[in-house]
RNA sequence: GGCUCUGUAGCUCAGUUGGUAGAGCGUUCGACUGAAAAUCGAGAGGUCACCGGAUCGACGCCGGUCGGAGCCA
């Protein structure tokens, strides 16, 4: 029997490291991570990232692989992880991604294809959308690709699309994917009850802060921390940088993290609920592990 | 006790010379292809403290009641 490449997803907070670790030593797996922000080195405390003590033994794969000054990117990511997937598969042992990035689980087990970017082009582009305005900027992508121009309402992705287009010369439209895996997969959703992760949010970053988020803060701020265009940005990071300039009580910085947090559990609850594969099972259920080895199970190809 | 200010969406507040209300945040839903813990879109939600008056018509004017805040006694 060939079990196919496992995801944990869900939310932030739902215990995906918790039951990726269980399923790679029942199943012996490895883990592949799906977290952008535990790419950077030093994002320990406020990542929830495992310690290596914490890893039990099971290898973890493309942790601590960036510095917080680089800039994370899927399609790099894509290459890698399934660069990985595939060493993992060599040494005759199962892949677990695990992690709350969607479009990253997705570049990883989907059919889909990256078009090039070039930051010039973009920057370009980026220059003339703030010149212009968006709606100039939507009646030019019109012209080239007007599916996208009727679907996208977001600056950003209006750029991006008339830079693929420019690029490549066909429309960004002609990218779009389709829910296909690249290679047998299943995706197991931890699915949470709102109130209880509301309040372990709370109680996670409130314990992130006891352990020395600040100082974690403080020390890759020394290390550019700002500077990172990904990084800076991250829930409770981009906070604590504000604590440090004194524009923002220690205080207020808990408060905005945590509702933060939340905000993103929504997101990414949204983005797994609307994809049909995902098969949930309750966070808090008794037996978690087992149901997610049945659930892997029914999955393996039988040969 | 007197004087002044104040009571508008869950919270903080806008509401210009009277024509039954808006924002930000929160909340819910959604989108998502080289920044994704990012970025963006949509919806729900208000007897405008209460009672009365003048007005064709009041959140907005007049009177009163109740509740806040400050100052003076």
């Amino acid at each position: 029997m060939t079990l196919p490449v496992v995801a944990v997803v869900g939310p932030t907070g739902s215990g995906k490291s918790e039951l990726g670790l269980a399923l790679a030593r029942r199943l012996d797996g490895e883990v592949i991570n799906a977290d952008a922000l535990q790419f950077y080195r030093g994002m320990d405390i406020g990542t929830a990232k495992l310690g290596p003590a914490e890893r039990q033994g099971i290898e973890h794969h493309l942790l601590d692989v960036l510095d917080v000054t680089q800039e994370a990117s899927v399609a790099a990511y894509q290459e890698d992880a399934r660069r990985i997937v595939g060493d993992v598969r060599a040494r005759g042992r199962v892949p677990i991604l695990v992690g709350g990035s969607g479009l990253y689980i997705r570049a990883a087990l989907d059919r889909l294809e990256f078009p090039p970017t070039d930051s010039g082009v973009r920057a370009r582009l980026e220059a003339e959308l703030a010149a212009t305005g968006s709606a100039a900027f939507r009646q030019r992508l019109r012209a080239v690709d007007p599916a996208s121009a009727e679907r996208i309402d977001d600056d950003r992705r209006l750029v991006r699309a008339v830079e693929v287009h420019e690029i490549s010369g066909r429309p960004f439209s002609a990218f779009m994917p389709r829910r296909e895996y690249h290679q047998p997969a299943v995706q197991i959703g931890l699915g949470v009850d709102r109130d209880a992760l509301r309040e372990r949010l709370a109680g996670r970053v409130h314990a992130m802060v006891r352990r020395g988020l600040a100082d974690e803060v403080e020390r890759l701020a020394a290390d550019g921390l700002r500077d990172g265009r990904t990084a800076s940005r991250a829930l409770g990071y981009g906070q604590f940088l504000r604590v440090l300039d004194g524009s923002l009580t220690e205080q207020d910085a808990i408060e905005e993290t945590i509702a933060a947090t939340r905000r993103f559990a929504r997101r990414q609850l949204t983005w797994f609920r609307g994809d049909p594969r995902v098969a949930w099972t309750d966070w808090q259920a008794p037996g978690l592990v087992d149901r997610a080895l049945a659930i892997v199970r029914q999955h393996g190809d039988i040969s």
